[in-house]
DNA sequence: TCTTGTTACTTGTTTTAACAACTATTGTCT
DNA sequence: AGACAATAGTTGTTAAAACAAGTAACAAGA
């Protein structure tokens, strides 16, 4: 609890505390803005993001678990969350035969045409989320938030975003 | 989209994507420590938040929309959030007669013994969360936090993370 | 070859979240 | 006073998240 000047954060039980009730707010504030767009394609922000990380193996397949790690959140409902999106007929699943308890997943045509029909305005939401920071303080938030939670990465299964 | 070395950031389409997908995975990956904490006394975090923002008015009530707006996270479905806390007997609600739309919500006794009893757990997980950093790098991440999402505050509703 | 264990999902169930539509009250304008 | 709008919640409905338990397929050792 090394808080040097208690009267200037009255509010908080500690600094650490004020600082994860900042990212949470931050992440909330800035996800609000993104959804508006997904919503308008009836697919969610982690949706999209398994069908980014599949078309960057396109025209390959990805094993389900794999994909479900990459996720940049968690995801224990992986199995239905392929389900909605193979229903919409934007990816294709197929269980592999030398080994029948692996199922890949490959997106088709149709998700790499939503893919590029919403790149856009993907790219416009994070210009509204965060297009008034200076690069320098991007990078700087960037390198903080990959030391906030370095700890608590799974170093065996590290994500795209870690360096 | 001013990316002067491109070679360095392969994989993102822009550095305001990298820094929305870093903050949303960092926050999942905190988020997951302090949730541990809450479902063992069967509360989400967004309910203990509701909770904490009752204990600073206790033994004076709040009324419901207000306590909706002024939660980290925003809560749309405020009404069945209360709900759940009072069937658990943590609060109770009453209709205010002088206006009668508005309901105005009292955290009693079980739900302050409640916070009393989890403190020491909660303030535990934040350290889990962040105890690896130094108190200069939280307060620089805590301060490019707020501005991140300055734009997207609303000025006549400030929260209490807000300056 | 027959357990026993591990892997890779699936399914069931319960909470939450999100959005829209709806009700009850009160405020305002004429 | 009456009409109309605005406020404060509530309810209905659907989608998504979280967790536990269950199933099928393969692997490894006795």
């Amino acid at each position: 609890m090394s808080r040097t000047n208690p009267s200037t954060r009255p509010r908080f039980d500690s600094l650490q505390q004020e600082v994860f009730l900042n990212l949470w707010r931050t992440y909330d504030r800035l996800k609000q803005i993104e959804d508006e767009v997904f919503g308008q394609e009836g697919i969610s922000a982690q949706q999209y993001n398994a069908l980014r990380l599949l078309q960057t193996v396109h025209p390959d397949s990805m094993q389900t678990l794999e994909l479900g790690r990459r996720l940049i959140s968690r995801a224990p409902d992986i199995t239905r969350l392929l389900d909605r999106l193979e229903q919409l007929g934007l990816l294709e699943r197929e269980r592999r035969s030398d080994n029948r308890r692996v199922v890949q997943v490959r997106i088709v045509s149709a998700g790499v045409e939503l893919l590029e029909r919403i790149h856009v305005a993907v790219q416009d939401s994070h210009q509204r989320q965060l297009g008034h920071m200076s690069e320098s303080s991007l990078n700087q938030l960037a390198r903080l938030l990959r030391h906030a939670r370095r700890p608590h990465e799974d170093l065996n299964h590290p994500s795209l975003l870690d360096e």
